[in-house]
DNA sequence: CTGAAAGCGCTTACAG
DNA sequence: CTGAAAGCGCTTACAG
């Protein structure tokens, strides 16, 4: 008799089953063949509820034989979420960001989580699209990695939808926010060089309207300042992040014959373009220039010379980013912070030559 | 008369809201303040049908007028898709892949598209994986960037759901390869170094099973033997792809005193550790030894000096890879290929010193 | 060309 | 502790 059941069962679950594609289990499925309702096996599923030892045991052992995995699309619709973060960077391709993506990539995964990742290209509008596109994709959060947006926007954003953004200080309801010390990376840098010996030392800053790099042009002045020497505007150059303004930024200066012994660039993919003005002038890093950088990309110890640079750990920066999204997701106040910035001295950066 | 009537609606629409979501505007709205049944606005939205002007009309001013943006998941719950395309990278933060991503996120957000990516990390068993998640996840197709599945997994994987694989040469059903002449790039890397007069050139070989660099090394050995030399493999070092093997490489054939004049990287990121290993040992490129890499990747000519490579256009092949995948779900057979390979000579590479 | 209706695979009040 | 039922927001045969 029982036997009749589960053959008239099984037949059934199969024609629902090749509807549409062969392989897919249902959780109406899992619930016949344990005997429970389908109610219970999304309780058992999401921990909603608790359920006797035995209905438990049928269910497991049902979703095992089946090879059962929930719809995430159905889960999103009934649910009301989607176990999707969606996160905003500047460029899928950055070596920076890059590092913290698969930061975050670890740990939405280890909880289940997927990461949508949609790039602002440096452009507050672009960003501002994208938030767009993840909201109509309902991710659950929003991770913005720095970007143009304003404060506002993003208090705006955090009433709907929880957030999380690097690269700054801010406070307001259902946002968190991560922020690198990069003043204290720009006065450690400039410290570094002033340390040994130098006195005309070139600026290279990012991106205008980051506040990363305005943080450290800050750090720059402060520890100018410090040391009493007067803050010259002619030495700071205009950036944007990328190699190939750090080389811009060199051409010009040995253009206009500035007079200088070492430079900051506020990250280290402008100091490789910087690297590549010197190079292309014949002068020669450290013995005529001193470069440092900021950020320490993995490629940064890989450079002829191997460059010095302020420790920025990204993939640690992604890490955080992800478990305090999951934890304002899940009602619970985030308090991780990132490491303190750490200077890293490499074969760019020695005593000036007189 | 009708003027009530769009006021009864309107504050049914506002509970109807409030619900779950104060901002959610759905389909059923925009039919309700369209005068049209929800079949028609799903129609309109899909291009499904031919739609009278005037309601069509009417619909797109009411999707307009109340923003509506369609809930991709209830879209996927009932239409069988969910207009997203699974990605399996090998690491979201390499250099190489990173360009590809881009190209692929541009051509499909174009389309409607969203990418989800997973990564491999190199490894075969994770990479299987990544293609469980990515069917729980349901996507609608799934591209593969290299990667060491099988021929046989991917076959199979494609019975169910289109795949679109690269740095491979495949042919079945319901999956398209793209595949860039490794071996022609392998070759030209050697014969540009053999051109300058080089004779002993050492190889870097990339990760093991790796189809590209498999490909690479059959070029390295065709140029030489085409040149009547001996292959040697003493001159033949393991690596990964990764800075640090191109770095053990250049070390242990130091260690050894092996005589060499030039090196031929299977990829930049091992050249680049190569550069540093020579730097280390006091030898300069290319005065003491020429050095190749392949890939081009955009730190390639930041390089000092900056690195010869073999280009190879990593946003085109994502791009490329993207077109194909819609291609393949609109039923249209993809014909796309890979650019050539070409040869980028910088100052890496010059003729030995004897 | 267009509607009414059923259904996609789940979750969650609502009742016991 | 557990079910039956309604509903999430769409799409798609099925009828006109």
């Amino acid at each position: 008799m029982k036997n009749k059941i589960l053959m008239a069962d099984k037949s059934r679950l199969v024609k629902q089953a090749s509807a549409r594609n062969a392989q897919v289990v249902t959780l109406d499925m899992v619930a016949q063949l344990a005997g429970v309702s389908p109610s219970t096996v999304s309780r058992i599923l999401n921990g909603t509820a608790v359920v006797s030892g035995l209905k438990k045991t049928a269910v497991d052992d049902a979703i095992a034989k089946l090879g059962f995995v929930p719809n995430p699309m159905a889960r999103g619709l009934a649910g009301g979420r989607t176990l999707s973060i969606g996160v905003i960077t500047q460029a899928i391709d950055s070596p920076f960001y890059g590092v913290a993506l698969s930061g975050i990539e670890y740990e939405l995964d280890r909880a289940g989580y997927s990461a949508l990742y949609v790039s602002g290209h440096w452009d507050a509008k672009e960003e501002s699209k994208c938030i767009d596109v993840l909201r109509s994709r309902r991710v659950d959060g929003i991770i913005v990695l720095t970007g143009r947006l304003s404060d506002q926007t993003l208090k705006t954003c955090a009433k709907t939808i929880p957030v999380v953004v690097t690269g700054r200080s801010l406070k307001a309801p259902g946002l968190f926010s991560l922020n690198f010390d990069n003043f204290e990376g720009g006065r450690m840098a400039t410290q570094h060089l002033l340390d040994l010996g130098h006195r005309r030392i070139v600026f290279i800053a990012g991106a205008p309207d980051h506040p990363d790099a305005n943080e450290r042009l800050r750090g720059y002045r402060a520890a100018l300042e410090a040391a009493g020497l007067v803050y010259d505007p002619t030495l700071v150059l205009a950036g944007d992040f990328r190699e190939s303004s750090g080389l811009q930024a060199v051409t010009q200066l040995l253009g206009q014959k500035c007079s200088f012994t070492a430079i900051f660039a506020a990250n280290d993919q402008m100091a490789f373009g910087a690297a590549l003005g010197l190079h292309r002038s014949g002068l020669r890093v450290p013995r005529d220039v001193s470069l440092i950088g900021f950020d320490d990309l993995p490629m940064a110890m890989y450079a002829a010379p191997p460059l010095s640079s302020i420790h920025e750990s990204a993939y640690e920066l992604g890490c955080l980013a992800a478990t305090s999204m999951l934890q304002l997701l899940n009602g619970v106040k985030p308090l991780g912070q990132v490491p303190a910035p750490l200077l890293v001295v490499r074969e760019s950066s020695a005593p000036p030559l007189n």
